[in-house]
DNA sequence: CCAGTTGTGTACCGATCGATCCGGAAGTGC
DNA sequence: GCACTTCCGGATCGATCGGTACACAACTGG
């Protein structure tokens, strides 16, 4: 293995990756993925598209790197939203986690995760392809959570757990869809807590 | 103005205006306004591109007929709904619509109004503005109706008939997500069953 | 100082985009 | 039969797409 250097071999790079990730995530997140040409990812990134290569990859490399930056970013509720004591718990965070990421200022509106594309030419189909796996694995995890909880007794026996998952996966989608067309936090926040009201829904 | 003619002048027309527009119209409900190329409409359609031109105007053009020809077919139910005699048949004719229209054998999953371009690059910013305002059109009739329901005493008194159309929308939205992702109209028949559960819902 | 490595900037690539051109086809009316 | 009109088919257009080539820049290590 290398020894250690004081500092790497080569000309240094002369701009930030994980800003440049920040802003390219922001591009797709506006645009979507067919929306976003190389040139509006390059000015937003504020590199030249030959390091944009060799930094990311091809666009659709870049994309994958954005995806993750964003679970763990705005999308980070999900996770946080797994880890709550009770299935209310879980979902009252999950679905506030959609309408505080799909609403923040100084961020596009929606849900990149949806948005970025829910359609597409058969070009862009893998990446489609991505985002409705990424989409399914958060219900997956839903699901696994909320049979945890039946079993612990925190919800009714009749309740179906996957029902559960695709009805906080639904409310959740059309917050975001209602984000992106203009919605405010304001105007979507007593439909957010009328869905959450009588819990369990299914 | 002109004698009325036995039969028009020239060649005559070698496809059917209609059946190519509904061809047109499952490409654009499918792909995306951006994803739909004019070589993947032509060829749907059956005709050749200086014919879609002469007969349907350019892409943008065509995809204002597409979107009147779905608004009255597989949309058509927004119409009915607000037909209804009472809020909550409203409501319940609107969503199970979406349900319906989003999930039908032999057409594509979701909702075109929603899908065909709820994000875009710039050059396709006027078809994103123009059916974020088909949606928003939807979202000022069904408070229209609300509005004369609860003045005609069909809803209790505090109930904020622009809250519940956008509840109608959040629900009728993410219904469509989920069947653009996959899902079937026998998962998600219940969760309409559940929104529409406790009426008024806010 | 120079070789080697990595990064940057600009030009350029073939393919595809939306749209138009133009010759020929299929009709009507005189 | 021919002029005129409308339609069809294929070629072609300029622009833009995602991606690559190559010369030069900025560094390290010997």
């Amino acid at each position: 293995m290398d020894r250690q250097r004081s500092s790497p071999v080569g000309r240094p790079r002369g701009f930030d990756a994980g800003a440049a990730l920040e802003k390219a995530m922001r591009v797709f997140w506006e645009h979507g993925y067919e929306g976003a040409s190389l040139t509006d990812l390059t000015q937003a990134m504020g590199i030249n598209r030959t390091s944009m290569y060799a930094a990311f990859g091809n666009k659709e490399e870049l994309f994958r790197k954005v995806l993750n930056h964003y679970t763990e970013g705005p999308a980070s509720y999900g996770a946080e939203a797994l880890a709550e004591p009770t299935a209310l718990g879980v979902a009252t965070v999950y679905i506030n986690g959609t309408l505080r990421s799909a609403t923040m200022p100084d961020y596009p509106a929606g849900c990149l995760g949806l948005q970025a594309s829910l359609v597409s030419g058969e070009d862009a189909r893998v990446i489609r392809d991505l985002l409705a796996a990424w989409r399914d694995e958060n219900r997956t995890l839903l699901i696994d959570r909320f049979r945890q909880a039946a079993a612990a007794g925190d919800l009714p026996p009749a309740t179906d757990p996957e029902l559960l998952a695709r009805y906080v996966m639904t409310v959740s989608n059309g917050i975001a869809v209602q984000a992106a067309g203009g919605a405010t936090r304001a105007d979507l926040q007593p439909i957010v807590d009328a869905a959450l009201r009588n819990w369990p829904p299914v």
